[in-house]
DNA sequence: CTCCCTTTGAAGGAA
DNA sequence: TTCCTTCAAAGGGAG
């Protein structure tokens, strides 16, 4: 058992060295010189939560005809859509266009949709950066004054290598029959729509990735995706088409991205091209020590796009909580928990049947071994007749809690 | 087909 | 106040 002479019982260090990649990319993880603390980071980040907690949105306070614009998004699609029709590659002629285009999961950075319906990502969404510098400009830029000092590289992104940029560029498919990232288009727009744009073909748009205010938003995605799909194989019988076309349409509210998230979406295509590792746990081990290795003014990049990004999830969603989202992984939970209470074996009802500590088990919980390796339970006959409820490692039969006695 | 892995950060609930 | 849990993204791997 390495883990036992690792010493120290650095859990970080060792996971480190246990990492089969760590080898890659290694060298060039250096901690700057001027490396902050992390407690200026912590600084950092608490100052950014309180301006944005503050006396509401500094940026919305600077403005407040963004405010009306956010509320009104007809009148910025009014206002705004030829320009970024323009800008944002609407005339869909320039290859490269994409390179400095801005993309987020939220429209103001965004040129595609990630959060098509039916879990579909655009075809433009999982291969382009997040944070890039804004080369159209959203309707909602005045809300959200994206300086492009954050992205002070010029026309391109310091992670993002030009060629990988192209490459996104050449993979894309062609605009005519993509969906301008951007909320884009206002309803009185909507005519004039190719009937191809199946997504955009519902009048109320919420089952597609819609807000109410008319916009599409992508941090909305209808459930007929993977979370509708499990409900439906394991709950239900086939049902009559209007039933699941109604679940279909709640459309799911997802969480704006945190800073590391965003990071990691700009992040992640370097890091594969690098390192030509595919695995996404691998690569965000990777991206995870790169991120604490960032300046403190890199990184205060990345909290200032996400307290934006915040911020306009607030203001487009009002009552949203991210609790909506909560359940799957909750009823996966609630569901074995039923599973291990229905089990007339399980350790618990044992337990208590027996009057022994829940807190403990047969061999304890403190017990090293007993945790690290793997372990079965056995319901055995004790001397009295009784059953008795035994933990036992299944490591070569040997149970050393057990004072050596062999597994039963 | 579905879930897991793996990362950090935000948010909400429980203690 | 602190701690714990869940979910955001991503896609290969495992069952």
């Amino acid at each position: 058992m390495p883990q036992l002479g690792s010493g120290g019982g650095d859990d970080l260090g060792a996971t480190d060295e246990m990492l089969a990649f760590k080898d890659e990319g290694e060298q060039e993880e250096k901690i700057p010189e001027n490396a902050f603390t992390e407690r200026d980071l912590a600084d950092l980040k608490s100052s950014l939560v309180n301006e944005s907690e503050g006396s509401g949105s500094p940026a919305a306070a600077a403005d407040p005809e963004a405010i009306r614009r956010v509320q009104d998004p007809q009148r910025v699609y009014q206002e705004k859509l030829p320009d970024h029709m323009d800008d944002a590659g609407m005339k869909h002629q320039d290859p490269g266009m994409y390179k400095g285009s801005a993309y987020s999961g939220y429209p103001f950075l965004m040129l595609s949709d990630p959060y098509l319906p039916n879990g579909s990502m655009s075809p433009l969404s999982n291969k382009v950066p997040v944070v890039q510098p804004s080369h159209g400009v959203h309707p909602l830029t005045p809300l959200i004054p994206y300086s492009n000092d954050h992205f002070s590289h010029g026309s391109h992104s310091p992670h993002l290598p030009a060629d990988i940029s192209q490459k996104q560029a050449v993979h894309r498919p062609s605009q005519t029959s993509d969906i301008p990232g951007f909320y884009p288009l206002p309803p009185a727009g909507v005519g004039q729509i190719t009937p191809s744009m199946g997504w955009f073909t519902h009048p109320l748009m919420l089952g597609s990735g819609m807000h109410t205010t008319g916009i599409p938003h992508p941090a909305i995605v209808p459930h007929s995706g993977k979370q509708e799909m499990e409900h439906y194989d394991r709950n239900m019988k086939p049902q009559p088409e209007p039933k699941r076309e109604k679940e279909a349409k709640k459309p799911t509210i997802k969480k704006p991205l945190n800073a590391f998230m965003l990071y990691m979406k700009e992040m992640r295509a370097k890091v594969i091209a690098e390192c030509t590792l595919k695995e996404s746990a691998a690569i965000n081990q990777i991206l995870g020590r790169r991120w604490h290795a960032l300046s403190r003014e890199e990184q205060a990049k990345y909290y200032e796009l996400a307290r934006k990004e915040r911020q306009l999830h607030m203001q487009l969603y009002p009552g949203w909580s991210a609790r909506d989202n909560y359940g799957k992984k909750k009823r996966r939970t609630r569901e074995k928990q039923q599973d291990s209470n229905s089990d007339p074996a399980s350790p618990k009802k044992c337990r208590a049947r027996f009057g022994l500590n829940q807190q403990t088990d047969w061999c304890g919980p403190s017990c090293f071994f007993i945790q690290l390796l793997p372990l079965k339970r056995y319901l055995v006959t004790s001397f009295l007749q009784l059953p008795v409820l035994m933990y036992c490692c299944q490591f070569k039969g040997f149970c050393p809690p057990c004072s050596g006695r062999k597994r039963p």
